[in-house]
DNA sequence: AGTGGGTGAGAACGTGCGTTCTCTGCGTAA
DNA sequence: TTACGCAGAGAACGCACGTTCTCACCCACT
């Protein structure tokens, strides 16, 4: 039965470090706090994950799948090229009125370890290159000028951050608004 | 002599302090860090600020003054209520080119503290507020409409936020051109 | 039933750091 | 010149936490 724990044990464990991570900080969760959340004994915890940077790059990885999982399928869900790119904010809002909303993971995971973990650095940046790389071919679809894509980027970068510090869910729809500006704007007929 | 060396002493703490925790983040300077990096002993250090955490307020407080003086400073010297949105841009751009720009101070403080200290929640709350206020007072003075305001802002934050972490100036530029979008799109009269 | 391997609980270890304490030396006043 | 007090250097303390170790238990196999 060894086999099947194991699986077991890291969802277990990646579950519970989600959910203190992305809560409290990364450097604030301690690694009794996972074996306690978790009901993984400490002993499996380091054979799983020898080290806890290891266990933070699995909860960034795994999560990175999912968020860019969930915001796909609501996007996709939506017909027409433009409103595809307006129903990323629309998700946005979505995301933002969730309890426990505490702004993006990168972000402050970046803000808390950007300097002290090299792995936690580029996490960051390979998460935002690719929602960045999402958006351009959300662009690209909607046959729109190719600089339109970073200026969406960060229309949703700062309604994230802006979200986060102020604990609002408004910046969801202003950023929408303006998005739809740049859209009608961007668009080379009607 | 003492009184002298009080705003002496206060003012080579802060010095270190800002140096040190801005560019390595809060948690991984030790209070011996800033002993040495301001030459101020330890005993003087605590007389002065009682605790780690007062001594990151005043970090923040001093560095929320300078930071929005030296925006304001930029754009006023710009003429034209409109180029004056744009000229925040400008300054960005500037900003995020000085060596050792790390993103924003407050962004990433909230990333790191702001589960921890209601302090550092607080005044990174109370920043961006002072900064969305400012934004306003511009759009107000263009004779624009309000809700161009917050739209501003939230480039203004996804700017410093993907230059931080992806460590180019591009977005200062990006988001300059979204926003002139944004202010002719509002513009009642030409 | 008896034995061995592996597992879980949690104690233990080492380190880093915020905060405090000690001691030494120097400048000042009589 | 001598006694006093304040300041600096840095040792010391207490705690938190990442990581490792110990030990007792349980289950499979004979």
């Amino acid at each position: 039965m060894a086999p099947l724990d194991i699986d077991v044990a890291r969802s277990r464990l990646l579950d519970a470090a989600e959910g203190l991570f992305y809560a409290r900080g990364i450097q604030a969760v301690g690694m009794d706090d996972i074996r306690t959340g978790s009901g993984v004994s400490l002993k499996r915890l380091y054979a799983l994950y020898p080290a806890k940077e290891q266990l933070v790059e699995a909860y960034l990885r795994r999560r990175d799948v999912r968020w860019r999982g969930r915001l796909a399928a609501h996007v996709e869900a939506v017909d027409g090229p433009r409103e595809r790119i307006l129903a990323v904010f629309d998700w946005l809002g979505e995301w933002f009125r969730e309890p426990g909303f505490r702004g993006c993971a990168w972000i402050n995971g970046y803000g808390e370890l950007g300097t002290t973990s090299e792995v936690v650095a580029r996490l960051a940046r390979e998460h935002k290159l690719a929602f960045a790389a999402y958006l351009e071919d959300l662009v690209r679809a909607a046959g729109l000028p190719e600089t339109l894509a970073p200026q969406v980027l960060l229309l949703a970068e700062g309604a994230m951050v802006t979200a986060g510090i102020l604990g609002t869910d408004a910046p969801a729809a202003q950023a929408r608004s303006a998005a739809a500006v740049l859209v009608s704007s961007a668009a080379p007929g009607a």
